[in-house]
DNA sequence: CGGCGTCATTAACCTGTGATAACCACCATG
DNA sequence: CATGGTGGTTATCACAGGTTAATGACGCCG
């Protein structure tokens, strides 16, 4: 579903501390390469695993997650998309989408023609570095992640991502009183940190009762950052400005 | 140290079947960016942790890994780097390296001038494009290693991890005698599949037993590669023409 | 309003993998 | 030719986390 076409310059995200602003130029030549914008609701399938031909997306609003399966149903969550995020790159670049979108809230994506990658690097370098950048960013992310499903027990796992989750959702202007929109599902958890669902219950159990966390009705409290950073062994750097689209 | 330099033109790496021919003014453009080789022995760091600035290299030949690790020395191998890899990428992009880079055998490196990355972005679309492409394959990789490390069992992974490697070293023309070179200690991939080296053991024994690999002597081979698949539930799509440098 | 699906929670039980330790083979080095 | 370091192997024991199952709360829909 196509709805109307926003214009970048008008773009609600934009006037955020957390990106980079951008030459008006530059924002033109973006405005000009989008070709509309897309709804999906929650639950549904943003870009299916495998998919031939993908376009390039921008999450302007609600949450995703890209994922990856094995044939016999196990999934594994590799990172969460929040808006500002691109999407479907590895699509365009490498033949296939080798990975899943999802969306976890209604969400509305920015759509892009399917000659825009292309046409930024021929024509508008600057925004072509800025989408390697986020193909650099993600990667981190992705690193990340490595690191704690592979290295951190259950309890660093999970403080670890509520950290990441909340500085990420933080920086897109979505802290209310203290507390951020928390759409997942424990099993969506589960399935970020290679966990069980029920053994994920059993560390969130541990983690409210200690007074480090607040989670209840779809929104995410935590008490005290430091002692949540220090449970979690986690200390990214602050990510710095971040282009957007 | 530097070595004098070896023009693009005569890069032994080029001619494999695995590399996307590219024009030749673009090996021009690309060989004068190139300002030396760099050589590091087995065991050395290539590239630390968190350094600030990097520069941007291409493997020309060796083996090497990327890396994170917590404070207290738990240590992720992020995934293993193979004869045409691009590394340093991050560390030009975002502000610092997030990630370390140590060398598995004596290495040498192709070494990019500091204004490499951006010149390719304005003036050889097509080359930064690669470079991007290049990112993006990386991604997929470490998300591959997300599944793996996530959801699959420890037999599992050691088997998918061995395929993956075999394929790729096979993709470089490493393959002799049906066995490739293999410098990994079980360390090594211990650390790389979140395991305990120990666990290792018993699964590489378990695999030999089974007459699934022969690994010794720094050589690894693999009897019935689809019966190992099958093993690591393991079905990568095969690599398209990859970009060299 | 009753039925059904999703999600959270808890209990009981079990197992894959980690931890520790000891020993061996190798090989570089003084 | 003793020495120490690295890497591999095996055994024993312990536990973090998986599995299965049952229950309740809630929301949706016919």
């Amino acid at each position: 579903m196509m709805e109307p076409v926003l214009p970048c310059s008008a773009c609600p995200l934009r006037p955020l501390p957390a990106f980079k602003p951008l030459r008006p130029e530059e924002v033109m030549s973006i405005s000009a390469a989008k070709v509309g914008q897309r709804l999906c609701s929650a639950g549904a399938t943003v870009l299916a695993e495998g998919q031939a031909t993908t376009r390039v997306y921008v999450l302007l609003a609600g949450w995703a997650f890209r994922f990856k399966s094995l044939e016999d149903g196990r999934r594994q969550i590799l990172n969460f998309l929040l808006p500002g995020d691109l999407l479907g790159l590895q699509g365009e670049l490498l033949a296939r989408l080798p990975h899943g979108v999802e969306a976890l809230t209604p969400v509305n994506l920015c759509a892009f023609g399917s000659d825009a990658v292309p046409s930024f690097f021929r024509d508008h370098p600057g925004i072509a570095l800025d989408v390697t950048w986020l193909a650099a960013h993600e990667e981190r992310l992705v690193d990340d992640a490595v690191l704690t499903v592979g290295r951190r027990t259950a309890m660093e796992r999970v403080a670890a991502l509520l950290v990441h989750l909340f500085k990420r959702a933080a920086s897109v202007g979505l802290v209310e009183r203290d507390s951020i929109p928390f759409p997942l599902t424990q099993l969506h958890i589960a399935d970020a940190l290679g966990l069980s669902v029920v053994h994920t219950n059993r560390v969130l159990q541990r983690l409210r009762k200690g007074g480090f966390i607040r989670l209840e009705d779809q929104r995410l409290a935590i008490g005290d950052l430091g002692a949540m950073r220090r449970v979690g062994q986690y200390w990214e750097q602050p990510a710095p400005l971040r282009p957007l689209l």
